[in-house]
Order: C-alpha cells, then sequence, then structure tokens
DNA sequence: GGTCTTGTTCAGGA
DNA sequence: ATCCTGAACAAGAC
C-alpha cells in the first residue's frame, strides 16, 4: 500500500467522503479516541509523502499505513478495522493496520510541504541543502529519508536511481551538481509514472531493477544488497549504475 | 506453509 | 550523549 503515489490514489478515491459528517467512529486500539470524531465533519483530505491526513475543523487524524496498512471503501472485511467512520448517509471508509496520530497543531507547523516529492511546493533546491548538511550520507539513505525525500519508498528508490545511473552506495557529496539533480528528477519522474502504472494495473511489469532478476540494459545479473544506514534492499546493476565516493 | 516485504519507532546496549 | 541493532507491529503475495 505505502510510497506517495499509493496514497495520492487513496486521497482520489475518498473524495465521496468530503463534507461529510461522521456519525459513528471505531478504534480498534489505544492509538486514537475514536468518539473525538463523532458529529464532525470532514472538511479535507490532504497527504504529505506517506502520510493520509482526514481533516476536522479543529485537528487531524494523521494515518500512515506502515507496510501492509489496507482500506475498504463502503465495505469491511470480518476483523474490526483500526479506524472505521461510518457517515450519516451510511456510507463507510475503514482502515486495517495503520498507525494513527492525532495532529492538534496547524498543519502548517506539523508538516515541510516542500519535501514532498509530489506536492506543488516540492522543492529539489531545499533537498539539496538537507543532504549536503551531511557528508557520509549514501544516496540510498538520503532517498529514504522522509524528511528530504517525503513519499519516496524502496520502489521509487531503487527505480530513480536505476534510470539515473547511480549506484546506491554512491555518496551524494561526490555526486557532481548536474547528476545529483539528475537523481532528483529521476525520483520526482518515477514517483508520478508509479501513479500511472499503478492507476493502469501496470507497476510491477514496468519495473526495471526492482525485484528483477538481470539488468535490461545488458543483461549482466541484478544485484540485491542490504544498504546504507537505513538496511533496506537495494536492486542495482554494478555495470551501468556508476558508484561515486 | 514458510518467507518476504511498498515502513517506522523505540528500547536497550555498545 | 550518540550510534547502532533488534524487536515490535501486522497482513497479503507468492
Amino acid at each position: 500500500m505505502p510510497e506517495g503515489p499509493s496514497i495520492l490514489i487513496l486521497k482520489e478515491l475518498v473524495q465521496q467522503f468530503k463534507h461529510k459528517t461522521v456519525a459513528e467512529a471505531t478504534c480498534n486500539n489505544k492509538s486514537l479516541d475514536a468518539s473525538l470524531l463523532v458529529d464532525k465533519r470532514i472538511i479535507d483530505f490532504k497527504s504529505w509523502g506517506k502520510h493520509f491526513l482526514i481533516c476536522f475543523p479543529k485537528f487531524t487524524v494523521r494515518i500512515h499505513m506502515m507496510m501492509f496498512g489496507t482500506y475498504r471503501i463502503n465495505t469491511h472485511t470480518a476483523k474490526p478495522p483500526r479506524l472505521g467512520l461510518r457517515f450519516t448517509d451510511d456510507t463507510e471508509l475503514n482502515f486495517y493496520a495503520c498507525q494513527l496520530q492525532l495532529i492538534t497543531e496547524p498543519l502548517d507547523k506539523a508538516y515541510d510541504w516542500q519535501a514532498d516529492i509530489m506536492s506543488d511546493h516540492w522543492s529539489s533546491r531545499k533537498a539539496i541543502k538537507k543532504m549536503k548538511a551531511d557528508p557520509d550520507l549514501l544516496v540510498c539513505d538520503a532517498l529514504m529519508d522522509q524528511h528530504i525525500f517525503s513519499g519516496v519508498g524502496n520502489i521509487i528508490k531503487n527505480e530513480a536511481l536505476f534510470n539515473a545511473r547511480i549506484h546506491p552506495e554512491s555518496l551524494v557529496s561526490a555526486l557532481p551538481p548536474k547528476k545529483l539533480t539528475e537523481m532528483i528528477n529521476e525520483a520526482v519522474k518515477y514517483s508520478f509514472q508509479f501513479l500511472e502504472q499503478k492507476q493502469a494495473g501496470t507497476l510491477k511489469k514496468n519495473w526495471k531493477a526492482y525485484h528483477k532478476k538481470e539488468c535490461p540494459r545488458n543483461h549482466v545479473p541484478i544485484i540485491r544488497k542490504d544498504t546504507g544506514k537505513s538496511h533496506r534492499t537495494s536492486f542495482y546493476c554494478e555495470v551501468c549504475q556508476k558508484l561515486y565516493k
């Protein structure tokens, strides 16, 4: 479910609930007092990277799908939802296996919109500035850092690095400026391709490195390795993805 | 049926 | 204090 583009799809699908009033709310753990939502009206849905935000007049409910989160619209599963919302017209919206958090401060204070890679407010310049603050930063960790590239997950990381021909263990500080810009541009570009391909049901078949056996450019084996401080798996071609160090 | 994983936080040890 | 590791959580795909 996660990665930024999937949250944009969710946001699109729930537009039907905008301006509706919650008639009944349940939460199957202690992370949120669901009674706070009853009789409250949803004024908007927003997102920040992988965060999905349900905005009420005086607070926002933050939903993070983590690895396995799911949702059901106007239906439900056998298990009680982490967050279940029923509206006054008997429609329903249910979230499972997700992390909930109540945000009471203004959203502009809680979020740096310029860090959201798929937002209109995205700023490459600011991302570069953040990356330059750490001279030992590897590109694989930089792309996975939600404060720098909010919305990027392991799939986007691997595909963007493949497209930019950059080895995941390259040092950000060793990349020529044009190459760093190229990496960022590929991350943004692939994020929007991810969105289109996911909607078309063609996401997996378009992967060039992620979970692939061989490089589509030269047919040498794709390397699979635990990389960086984040210890997330990278998939890359040793031949066409250059290691900058 | 076992393994893997589109993610993050936190406790505890070095 | 700081860095690092493993645990915890949770569920569908293969």
